[in-house]
DNA sequence: CTGCCTTTGAAGCCA
DNA sequence: TGGCTTCAAAGGCAG
């Protein structure tokens, strides 16, 4: 959960911390935040006012206890702790400006059109954000710098602006496949057969050796395909097969298809390769406090070091989408087991909440939620009062008080 | 033994 | 089209 950078005082009185929950971590650099619903003028007055006590946020989100002094000593020399805090130091010239009292005049234009604040394109997409034309605020998705949205994006994030790849690539043995130029040391190839097969996914086992069953039509062995447990057994490949015997298979009667996994996305290529780093350093090993971590980390890469991730995730979903082209994420649906309904929609219902919460006043994403009005709001504490100012019915705690 | 936790991103489904 | 859900990896942990 962010914590306020100063006047904490004032928590204590609206007892913001308990109601703040944080909601996603999404671009937690930017605090510049949105809203352009409700009063707007009065909202980014507030807001403006915010800058330099916004960036010095806290997210306190992580809610495992474990270790986390241990891991904040660590991530507090980069800034995982504080996201924006690595930010601030990557860019600190700009939030040195920003913070200026002059610069602030700029969070002071009419209807926030004064606001340094940029037509972002969405990254993944190519197309606009859809609150960036709604909200004036320098939104940076992911923790980007803020000028990412001056640099041209393709149709695939990150595009290092690198060819395609050609139609036919992996599809037939033998030609060239990008080379450890490409795909990272943690693409080990198969020991054998490199030439016949295709960059080692990051889901490729490394000694991995696959039966006969996993062939790809194209005869080409591929890591996505897994035994039907689900999980990453390198014992079962080992054995050259993929299915489990069949005294472990009784719960489905019919025999067993390999499954196809799903192409790994940047941040599970870059979890696989720094999680091992990130155990090291802070003598962690629970995945769920190290994937906290490793989620910082994350944000606080440089754009260029996710292009890294984001043009090597293209590459293995075009690979995979050759290999497999009539595989669908759909396939693996259902295959995991069903997490508890209950929790997950009390999850989603406050998600939901807050989406709509957000739809309403054109607030991006990155805003957190503010439990007792059941509305999303950045987190600085004025515009939590705001918030509450104009919804004070919302605020029952409070106006209980 | 099984599912949860926890992260971000991609993709599918639905209204 | 936006909102929501599921899955991808990982390994400790709880029931």
């Amino acid at each position: 959960m962010p914590q306020l950078g100063s006047g904490g005082g004032d928590d204590d009185e609206f007892g913001a911390d308990d109601e703040m929950i944080s909601f996603k971590d999404e671009g937690e650099q930017d605090e510049k935040s949105q809203g352009s619903g409700f009063t707007e003028r009065d909202l980014a007055e507030v807001k403006s006012s915010l800058v330099n006590e916004s960036e010095i946020n806290q997210n306190q989100s992580l809610r495992l206890s474990l270790n986390q002094n241990h891991n904040n000593q660590n991530l507090n020399t980069g800034r995982a702790q504080n996201p924006q805090q690595s930010y601030s130091s990557k860019h600190t010239d700009e939030l040195e400006d920003v913070s200026k009292p002059q610069d602030r005049e700029i969070y002071k234009g009419p209807a926030f059109s004064g606001y340094p604040f940029l037509m972002l394109p969405d990254p993944y997409n190519g197309s606009m954000s859809p609150s960036s034309n709604k909200v004036s605020v320098v939104q940076q998705p992911h923790g980007m710098h803020s000028l990412t949205s001056l640099l041209p994006y393709s149709s695939e994030p990150f595009s290092t602006g690198s060819a395609p790849l050609p139609a036919d690539l992996s599809t037939k043995p033998g030609i060239h496949r990008p080379s450890s130029q490409d795909i990272p040391g943690f693409y080990s190839l198969p020991p054998s057969g490199a030439g016949q097969i295709p960059p080692s996914m990051g889901w490729f086992p490394h000694s991995f050796i696959l039966g006969a069953s996993s062939m790809h039509p194209t005869g080409i062995p591929h890591p996505a395909i897994v035994p039907p447990t689900g999980k990453h057994e390198e014992e079962q490949y080992d054995k050259n097969t993929y299915m489990k015997p069949d005294s472990e298979g009784r719960r489905e009667k019919e025999p067993k298809k390999p499954v196809i996994k799903k192409p790994l996305n940047a941040f599970m290529l870059y979890m696989k390769e720094m999680r091992a780093k990130v155990i090291a350093e802070c003598t962690l090993k629970e995945s769920a406090a190290i994937n906290q971590i490793l989620g910082r980390k994350w944000h606080a890469l440089s754009r260029e070091e996710q292009a890294k991730y984001y043009e090597q995730a293209r590459k293995e979903r075009q690979l995979h989408m050759q290999l497999y082209p009539s595989w669908s994420a759909r396939d693996n649906y259902g295959k995991k087991k069903k997490r508890k309904r209950e929790k997950q929609q009390d999850s989603n219902s406050e998600r939901n909440s807050a989406m709509r919460c957000r739809a309403r006043f054109g607030l991006s994403q990155q805003t957190e939620w503010c439990a007792p009005c059941r509305c999303v709001l950045r987190v600085e504490l004025p515009v939590l009062r705001l918030c509450r100012f104009l919804f004070p019915t919302l605020h029952r705690p409070l106006t209980a008080t």
